[in-house]
DNA sequence: ATGTACAAGATTTTT
DNA sequence: TCTTGTACAT
């Protein structure tokens, strides 16, 4: 590994040190290239080379900036060769992006920066290295979730774990989450243990770690929980890491588990002077004391940003980080260089609803801006159209797509969208949706090529086995099971064993040779072809192209294109090892990223990135803040959520566009909604409050009650009693809200034209409602009325004791 | 062993 | 609404 390095960093010449002590040296060099245009903190944050920094920063003040310069400013310092410099970044996509930046200053050096990358990619390459040590073998697989839920399948069944109570998904979501905060099955407290009786939990979990010893496997979580295992049992082999990184760096240090934190103080050598959480404390308490030398860690983070709380994120490693090491230097930026005054101010007096916080002021010296917008709509079709109108009025203008994007609460939401954009004919794309690797077609050749590499893997091995279908169905695979389990053999192994023996039927044992003996050709010609060759022969002579070149539905030819773009991909890796380590961890695919396109994603998969419109939709009680992070987290989902909201609309540059429905459709059937409570937290002089332009007058200019979008839903006040909390208590009532009881009945036939959509609206003017100016109805909520107006099936109607209320048609009926 | 038909169930965020 | 699982027929 030190070869390359060497190498490359002769590549680096421009900057050698010079003779002389370091702040000499500083002064003595000509300011280089990429330090100017920073401001003085940022500066300060690059330069500050010795000894622990802590850089705080708010959203758009260019942390990220920080870190790529930074490892610039070391490298033409000479303070460290690019293979120890470690910087961990939270995902591929920030690493990617780094890597990008660093190329552009330093050129090719950024190949030889080996420690650059996630937290799991690097936990994975020290795991492989020293193998054997947690007693894998070095070609160890990594477990995917669908991996790991079929195994954990296997062995509820093997407990007689009633399957419908408690599912594999459910228990790998508990492993998982004791692997983020770092605990071994022994450690997982009593309480957690039991979830699935009897202390199952912790046993279920101990079964799986030993099924995966057997299979040559590792999930995502061992790679730093195993690492972490490593470094404590084995001092040697810490220290030789411990050694190597003169430098550690760490994005989005807010985002950090329980296991990452492990892991980076192990590195970093840090004194342990805090206590840990309450399992793990005594863990790691007894750090030798003598090699406290002060390691060279900068981290960098938000507390506004951390999102990541449901997946063990601990908000308290940055909290701590001062505490952890002494005498850090803790650096804040507060310039922000990406927002507009309202919407920068919008969103600090946003998240300044938090308690939980360390607090900054972040200012901004550009100019005002627009306002952030405000919008309701009478649905969610209707603010899909509403938004795609804009985006092209935006397009008109002159706006680049590519600096459009709409953040959404939950990915469910984005299917909207997609429908509006490919009538309106708009480019978009999805960032985020199901995963290059997660197709179906690309994870079974994944199975194949992995049964090739590593014949122990047997979640590969049940994949593939009967794709396609070659006759051996579920009866031939649960023999194979039993064989393995009880002479604690793979399933490959069983098969082989069984192929020769008259246990099996000769119709079963015929396709069972044929596929054994095709592995073993394969095997043999991995040794001679190139790893691409060899995947195209594999995929031939099983006849899983052929598989799909029959399949007449609709997506086939998608998915041989996929494959095909699999073997494409494999070429940048050197052998067949290479590329599936890689792609356990990463492949996503890249295309068409240069095509200016509207970006369409989660607010979380926005972390990070910018764009000068940004519309959010769907802020409503219930979905945003979700009903779920208050349910299962109550005040601190809540303040997770604001962070998710804070983080939604600092990614605008420009423009800010937030938009709400009173009525959403969720899963087919149509509920009512409340707008979110963070609308009402939003500070009115920077927000600006518009009506739809795709529906018909709905949304009112209202004046600041106690909520001011009590006007813009049919509803009326409902919200200012906190309406969030009877919302609520709608949900639990298995229904939805008050108007669940009146589409229910209706449900069956939504194209009657009662339905609410606003096409049929437009329609059916005159004829649509059933009512009449006059006619004296009731409503569920609001008692009884008269209809003074309509408009579609959008009635006014005069309660006597609600006061005027704008309803739908089939919310009341005529008395 | 495979295919079809129908019912139930589930829905946040991700390495 | 869409996906997934189960029961039954082939």
């Amino acid at each position: 590994m030190t070869e390359p390095n060497r190498q490359i960093h002769r590549d680096v010449p421009e900057h050698r040190p010079a003779a002389g002590g370091i702040a000499a040296r500083a002064r003595a060099a000509a300011t280089p290239q990429y330090l100017a245009g920073l401001n003085p903190e940022q500066r300060d944050a690059v330069e500050t080379l010795d000894g622990p920094v802590l850089v705080l920063a708010g959203a758009g003040t260019g942390k990220t900036r920080v870190l790529t310069t930074r490892i610039a400013h070391i490298l033409s310092q000479g303070r460290a060769r690019p293979g120890e410099i470690l910087s961990v970044t939270f995902t591929n996509k920030a690493a990617r992006e780094m890597k990008q930046r660093l190329g552009q200053m330093l050129g090719q050096a950024v190949e030889g920066m080996p420690w650059l990358g996630t937290f799991h990619s690097i936990g994975g390459r020290i795991l492989r290295t020293h193998a054997e040590l947690v007693q894998l073998k070095s070609d160890f697989t990594i477990l995917d979730v669908d991996d790991q839920i079929r195994l954990l399948k296997q062995l509820l069944q093997a407990d007689n774990v009633d399957d419908k109570r408690w599912p594999a998904r459910m228990l790998a979501g508990l492993i998982d989450g004791w692997k983020n905060r770092g605990l071994t099955p022994a450690q997982v407290p009593s309480g957690e243990a039991a979830v699935f009786g009897n202390g199952r939990g912790g046993k279920l979990y101990a079964a799986y770690q030993a099924r995966l010893k057997i299979l040559n496997a590792a999930d995502f979580g061992d790679l730093l929980l195993e690492n972490i295992r490593l470094f404590r049992e084995h001092p040697d082999v810490l220290r030789q890491y411990q050694n190597r990184f003169k430098f550690i760096l760490v994005d989005e240090y807010q985002d950090t588990n329980v296991a990452q934190y492990l892991w980076l103080r192990l590195l970093s050598q840090a004194p342990t002077r805090t206590p840990l959480p309450s399992p793990l404390a005594g863990e790691g308490t007894s750090a030798p004391v003598e090699t406290l030398r002060q390691k060279n860690i900068c981290c960098v983070g938000d507390d506004d940003q951390s999102i990541y709380g449901w997946r063990g994120a601990e908000v308290d490693n940055i909290l701590r980080f001062e505490h952890d090491f002494p005498g850090a230097k803790v650096i804040r930026l507060e310039r922000n260089y990406r927002s507009t005054g309202h919407i920068l101010a919008a969103a600090s007096h946003l998240i300044a609803h938090n308690e939980g916080r360390l607090g900054k002021t972040l200012r901004t010296e550009d100019v005002d801006g627009e306002k952030v917008t405000v919008t309701g709509s009478w649905d969610s079709e209707e603010e899909a159209r509403a938004i795609g109108e804009e985006i092209e009025q935006l397009q008109r203008a002159g706006e680049k797509l590519n600096e459009i994007a709409i953040l959404v609460r939950a990915s469910f939401q984005m299917r909207e969208f997609e429908d509006r954009f490919v009538t309106l004919g708009l480019p978009y794309r999805v960032i985020g949706g199901p995963r290059f690797y997660e197709r179906a077609e690309i994870r079974d050749a994944l199975a194949y090529l992995r049964l090739i590499n590593s014949a122990a893997d047997d979640l590969a091995f049940e994949r593939i086995v009967n794709v396609p279908k070659r006759g051996l169905g579920e009866a031939t695979v649960q023999m194979l099971h039993e064989i393995a389990r009880k002479r604690r053999i793979p399933l490959s192994e069983a098969a082989r064993a069984v192929v020769d023996t008259d246990e099996m039927k000769p119709k079963a044992r015929g396709s069972l040779r044929a596929l054994l003996d095709c592995f073993d050709r394969w095997r043999a010609q991995r040794e001679t072809l190139p790893h691409t060759e060899l995947a195209e022969i594999v995929l031939d002579e099983s006849g899983y192209t052929e598989m799909w070149q029959k399949d007449r539905s609709a997506d086939a030819a998608g998915r041989l294109e996929n494959l095909k773009e699999l073997v494409r991909s494999m070429e940048e890796f050197e052998n067949l090892q290479g590329f599936l380590e890689h792609i356990s961890l990463v492949m996503d695919r890249d295309g068409g990223a240069d095509e200016d396109a509207v970006s369409v994603m989660t607010l979380h998969s926005a972390k990070g990135l910018e764009f000068d419109n940004v519309f959010l939709p769907g802020w409503e009680e219930g979905l945003f803040p979700h009903q779920r992070a208050l349910d299962e987290q109550g005040r601190a989902g809540l303040e997770e959520e604001r962070r998710l909201a804070h983080v939604g609309l600092t990614r605008a540059r420009r423009r800010a566009k937030l938009y709400f429905a009173t009525n959403r459709r969720i899963h087919g059937s149509w509920s009512t909604t409340i707008p979110s409570r963070f609308l009402d937290e939003l500070p009115a002089q920077n927000v600006e409050i518009t009506e739809s332009k795709g529906g018909s007058g709905w949304g009112g200019t209202g004046g600041y009650g106690p909520s001011r979008f009590d006007n813009m839903e049919s509803f009326g006040s409902s919200y200012s009693t906190p309406g969030w909390q009877r919302a609520q208590a709608n949900r639990s009532r298995g229904g939805f809200n008050e108007a669940g009881a009146a589409y229910a009945g209706r449900s069956n036939s939504k194209r009657a034209p009662m339905t609410i959509e606003g096409e049929l609206v437009a329609k059916s003017t005159g004829t649509a409602s059933a009512f009449s100016t006059g006619d004296r109805v009731f409503h569920q909520k609001f008692g009884y009325g008269k209809v003074t107006r309509i408009d579609g099936n959008k009635l006014t109607i005069a309660f006597d004791k609600a006061g005027e209320k704008k309803v739908v048609d089939s919310f009341v009926e005529r008395v």
